[in-house]
DNA sequence: ATAGGGTTAG
């Protein structure tokens, strides 16, 4: 058997992905002894990156003889294949240092994009450096893949450089560019782009719309999206889908997503994985946690990205034990978990207070695993300690992390002091806050009630004042529904909906019954300088309770009430919404700003604590 | 013989 036949055939196996062939060739080269003859060697290296078996390439590579820059390129470019572009940069110098090798095009290429997966700038730059002293200079991929790189290490001008000195771009110069625009946010420049380009494919669409979802553009994203295919473009691979299902996970469109869903099913990619771990997000973020579980249940494959998903999914709603059971099954299927895991699961135990089941995870996860605790672990961890009133445990945390404590983390701390009635370290703690200067005007909220409850009136004082300086402007606060294919969205304090005064009515109405079995309004969630009577007013109009009494107006009756708010639900409204489902006899599903919250029965899944 | 753009979980 000829040279030749083998090449073809270790060609058609690295396109078609078989590492078993691939090894039974290797096999069979060995015996005949072709396996030392220029180029298979390098063909063999490259099959074997290519069917993903990367060890497989680096024992060859390290038995090879004699490497020349085809040998360098294949290695490096295997490495970034299998998502370890830390090994192409380490093994890098190796190239001219120990094999005497000079870098060209393809090589340049692979590191470059290794410097960019990682974000590694500086190392970017002398690569960079070196390819321009080169006599490459001129290639433009290498240029495209600097486009890429510096985009992605958000150093657009330094990006828009490399395109403009791109002397043929080609869409996929195009692609990059718009790219990096669009995940930077710098949503007109990508578009100008985007009209600019010529030719759009399928892979210039996804650019823009995955990069716009990913920077918090998901409406531009969808009806982005709603043009591609009017346009016609067709879908032959389903990525831009797992963008746009992302895009109504960040939305919370519960109706839209559905429709996206099946779609998805149309188009034949339901099983894809990162598709349905997409859906399985989508739904969990949509409140329709059943959903999410329903599409997980049925995954023929699932990797930890799944079993994330549904983890996070299930302490975010409230269901810590459910999480921390899931998590038992994935490692039982020999699934390792990774440090997004670990933050839905610290995350689920601080739901319920478990504090030596979160403790023991905390440890798991850096003796077991490996992982080294990042902000959000200790965030997470210090929520768990300091609400279930470990103050102590928790400051001792917070003195020992490696990491500068964050308003959010005073914040939460001041929080559990409060609960707990610990005036004294409240005050250190809100005196600490106060020095931050804090921007999030619930920090506020906080601060003025713990130095009023401490009577500290100079303080409740000195506060208002430096508000003032600051002149921060709250976020209007708002609350979305969906009734069928309708969705309405409520301002606080809104007057001029053409039902406002049957949704009074009812508001009144549940109002008188709620203070029959006891309710009393707090106003201590409303923050401006006001009446008595003038802050009940005003939580009274809270956006959540009008949409509530528009969903009880409008929605069938017996179904799940869902909303969707932009801030987080005040105290006071937390107290009415749960008096309403016990007085309505219906679920009312409420996703703020940084939870869910199911009412149900007067109860509410968060455990009164967010 | 080898390279560059779009991908899901916090």
């Amino acid at each position: 058997m000829p040279a030749s036949h083998f090449l073809h055939q270790l060609q058609l196996c690295a396109r078609r992905r078989t590492p078993s062939t691939a090894k039974r060739l290797h096999a069979q080269l060995i015996k005949t002894a072709l396996h030392l003859c220029v180029p298979v060697p390098n063909t063999l290296l490259d099959t074997y990156g290519k069917c993903g078996l990367v060890e497989d390439a680096l024992h060859l590579f390290d038995e090879m003889p004699h490497r020349d820059h085809v040998s360098w390129a294949s290695i490096l470019t295997a490495h970034n294949q299998a998502n370890m572009p830390h090994r192409t940069l380490s093994m890098f110098p190796a190239m001219f240092e120990s094999d005497g090798v000079q870098p060209d095009h393809f090589v340049f290429a692979s590191v470059v994009k290794a410097c960019s997966s990682l974000g590694a700038v500086r190392q970017g730059k002398q690569v960079h450096a070196r390819f321009f002293l080169s006599p490459f200079c001129d290639d433009d991929v290498v240029k495209s893949s600097l486009v890429d790189m510096y985009a992605k290490c958000g150093l657009l001008d330094n990006a828009r450089a490399a395109f403009d000195s791109i002397l043929s771009k080609s869409v996929i110069s195009w692609t990059a560019m718009i790219s990096g625009y669009a995940r930077s946010g710098k949503k007109s420049d990508a578009f100008e782009m985007f009209e600019r380009l010529p030719v759009k494919n399928l892979f210039s669409w996804t650019a823009l719309i995955s990069g716009l979802v990913q920077s918090g553009h998901s409406v531009d994203a969808f009806y982005l999206f709603i043009d591609m295919r009017r346009e016609g473009i067709h879908i032959v691979d389903p990525l831009v889908l797992s963008s746009i299902v992302g895009a109504c996970a960040n939305l919370a469109v519960l109706e839209p997503g559905k429709q996206v869903h099946s779609l998805v099913i149309r188009l034949g990619y339901e099983s894809c994985l990162f598709i349905s771990n997409a859906l399985v997000d989508m739904y969990a973020k949509c409140s329709d946690i059943l959903a999410a579980k329903d599409i997980f249940g049925r995954m023929h494959r699932r990797d930890v990205v799944s079993w994330t998903s549904i983890i996070v999914g299930a302490a975010q709603h409230g269901q810590a034990e459910k999480a921390l059971s899931l998590y038992d099954e994935m490692v039982a299927v020999g699934i390792k978990p990774n440090e997004v895991t670990f933050v839905g699961l610290i995350y689920a135990c601080s739901h319920v207070g478990l504090v030596s089941k979160g403790r023991a995870l905390f440890r798991s996860m850096i003796e077991d695993y490996g992982i080294s605790p990042s902000l959000q672990h200790y965030t997470c961890f210090l929520d768990l300690l300091s609400r279930s009133g470990h103050l102590g445990e928790a400051s001792n945390v917070i003195d020992s992390m490696p990491f500068d404590p964050d308003e959010p983390t005073w914040a939460a701390l001041l929080s559990a002091c409060k609960h707990h009635g610990d005036t004294q370290m409240g005050i250190r703690v809100a005196d600490h806050l106060l020095s931050l200067k804090p921007e999030d005007p619930s920090t506020y909220i906080l601060l003025s009630n713990v130095y009023a409850g401490a009577r500290m009136w100079e303080n409740v004082a000195e506060l208002r004042k430096l508000m003032a300086a600051r002149e921060f402007k709250k976020k209007p606060g708002y609350s979305c529904i969906d009734i069928g294919k309708e969705t309405q969205v409520f301002y606080a304090g809104e007057t001029s909906h053409p039902m406002k005064d049957e949704m009074f009515s009812l508001l009144k109405e549940l109002d008188a019954e709620m203070r029959r079995r006891g309710y009393v309004p707090d106003s201590s969630f409303v923050l401006h300088d006001m009446e008595h009577q003038e802050k009940e007013r005003q939580l009274f109009w809270h956006s959540e309770r009008l949409a509530v009494a528009y969903g009880l107006l409008k929605a069938v009756p017996g179904t799940v009430i869902r909303i969707v708010k932009n801030l987080r639900v005040c105290g006071d409204c937390h107290t009415v919404l749960k008096f309403i489902s016990s007085i309505v006899k219906r679920d009312i599903v409420v996703r703020d700003a940084t939870r869910y919250h199911h009412f149900s029965s007067g109860e509410c899944s968060c455990n009164d604590f967010w």
